[in-house]
DNA sequence: ATAGGGTTAG
């Protein structure tokens, strides 16, 4: 007796120090333990393996299934959800089915948190096909699906672009026998905002306030950039200074949103104003605060500044992302450096990233803008993926030297993958036509806008 | 022990 009871508080113990990411303290709790007697149990080593997916590695937590076992103990349905977790947190589809698989051979069931992180794990994979399909087995199964199976799967409806399936289930959660929380609405209003149906969302966030339940700082921040996303800075800073004056939580998301604002305005004073406060406030930088204080740096012409925060983060035990490293090409690029930010391109090609659409959209307005067309072009012409962005810079680039024909057969070629072009590039192209007496190449291409457009509205309706 | 908001390019 005296003993479970000490187990229990080793687990709190452990649990305290995996909370606060100290894993060797974690573990030094767990020997002590050993030492004095008490022994841990399988929920002591899931602690143990949530946190070490979480903070480590997948590989660390997966090895503590052997500790288990030496332990004269057997992993439970919760040690696989963990991993399971894990392995969805990156995206490792692979591994997640094994551990499924593995977890059934082993004689475990799965239960309704496995198959809400499986469901999860499609989604975030963009597979809503296979995400749909766990959720149809679990109402048809003996579970009965939590809030988190209806969230999860109005929020993975939203990511993948079927934001009316999601309208339609939530309207339906009432048959289900669900009432919304206030993570459901976040959701949905973030849904809403991100396919700019602003109209919908506001009407959402009213639904909210009659349905009983308080708007929150995720529901303020996510609005707040929905604002900065449609250019209504005003009313983005309004929403900021009624948070702020509300006494709503303003961390690290709220600060990086509106920095990210203010940076993208060029309003470099407020900027600085409140990066220098989220510094003061105490807010542990993550990732996404860094690359949001690099971007400043970078638009303030500072790159060299921005380089030390990247080495400094990665010092710190965090793992630069592609937002890091684009954010540093750009900034080099900016700075008129395009064969150092060429450089820093390959070394992330080196160090094993994907294909970055921005980077390479970067580095080809940098060069249209320093007079270095023909490099464009043929940049462009070694880039596995183009989008409309791509085009823009290259059509106006083309334009500035005055090579109208080249700029309007890249504008079709654009207008015929099925992608739009700003107007003002489309304006660019017939004006500098027209200008140097090509009047009827102008028509022509007119004419052949219009059939792309009418071809594309035929897809649309097709698809 | 799973779910919601933040960072890059024309």
């Amino acid at each position: 007796m005296i003993n479970r009871l000490s187990t229990r508080l080793m687990n709190i113990c452990v649990a305290s120090c995996c909370k606060a990411r100290n894993l060797v303290k974690a573990e030094a709790v767990i020997v002590d333990g050993i030492r004095l007697g008490i022994l841990p149990s399988v929920t002591t080593y899931n602690t143990l393996v949530d946190a070490y997916c979480r903070f480590v590695g997948l590989d660390v937590a997966y090895s503590i299934i052997g500790r288990i076992k030496e332990a004269g103990m057997r992993p439970d349905v919760v040690t696989y959800n963990s991993l399971i977790a894990g392995a969805t947190r990156r995206q490792l589809l692979s591994q997640v089915v094994d551990l499924f698989n593995e977890m059934i051979d082993a004689g475990i069931t799965p239960d309704l948190w496995s198959y809400n992180t499986l469901m999860h794990c499609f989604f975030s994979l963009g597979k809503p096909d296979e995400a749909n399909r766990i959720f149809q087995d679990i109402i048809l199964s003996n579970f009965s699906p939590c809030s988190t199976t209806f969230n999860i799967m109005l929020h993975g409806l939203c990511k993948n672009g079927y934001i009316n399936n999601a309208l339609m289930l939530f309207r339906n959660l009432e048959r289900h026998g669900f009432i919304p929380e206030i993570v459901t609405y976040n959701i949905l209003i973030n849904g809403l905002c991100k396919h700019r149906r602003l109209g919908a969302a506001r009407e959402m966030l009213q639904e909210l306030g009659k349905s009983g339940l308080e708007p929150n700082a995720i529901t303020y921040t996510t609005v707040m950039k929905c604002c900065f996303r449609s250019r209504r800075y005003e009313q983005g800073l309004e929403i900021m200074s009624v948070m702020r004056s509300k006494g709503y939580t303003f961390d690290g998301f709220s600060y990086c949103t509106v920095i990210a604002a203010l940076v993208k305005t060029g309003k470099m004073d407020e900027a600085n104003y409140y990066m220098e406060e989220m510094m003061i406030s105490g807010i542990e930088l993550d990732l996404v605060s860094y690359n949001t204080l690099m971007n400043s740096y970078c638009k303030e012409g500072k790159v060299e500044a921005a380089n030390q925060l990247l080495d400094e983060l990665e010092k710190g035990g965090l793992e630069c992302d592609q937002y890091s490293h684009t954010i540093i090409i750009n900034g080099l690029c900016k700075a008129g450096n395009i064969e150092g930010a060429l450089r820093h391109l390959q070394y992330m090609n080196v160090i094993g990233f994907k294909f970055n659409l921005v980077a390479h959209n970067c580095l080809i307005d940098a060069m249209c803008k320093s007079g270095q067309i023909d490099r464009a072009m043929r940049f462009f012409e070694s880039m596995e993926i183009k989008d409309s962005i791509t085009y823009t810079s290259l059509v106006f680039g083309l334009c500035r030297e005055r090579r109208y024909k080249c700029a309007s057969k890249l504008l079709l070629s654009c207008l015929r993958s099925g992608m739009t072009i700003l107007k003002s590039a489309k304006r660019a192209v017939l004006d500098g036509l027209r200008s140097s007496g090509l009047t009827n190449e102008a028509k022509k291409l007119q004419s052949k806008i219009r059939v792309a457009r009418t071809y594309r509205s035929d897809l649309d309706l097709l698809s």
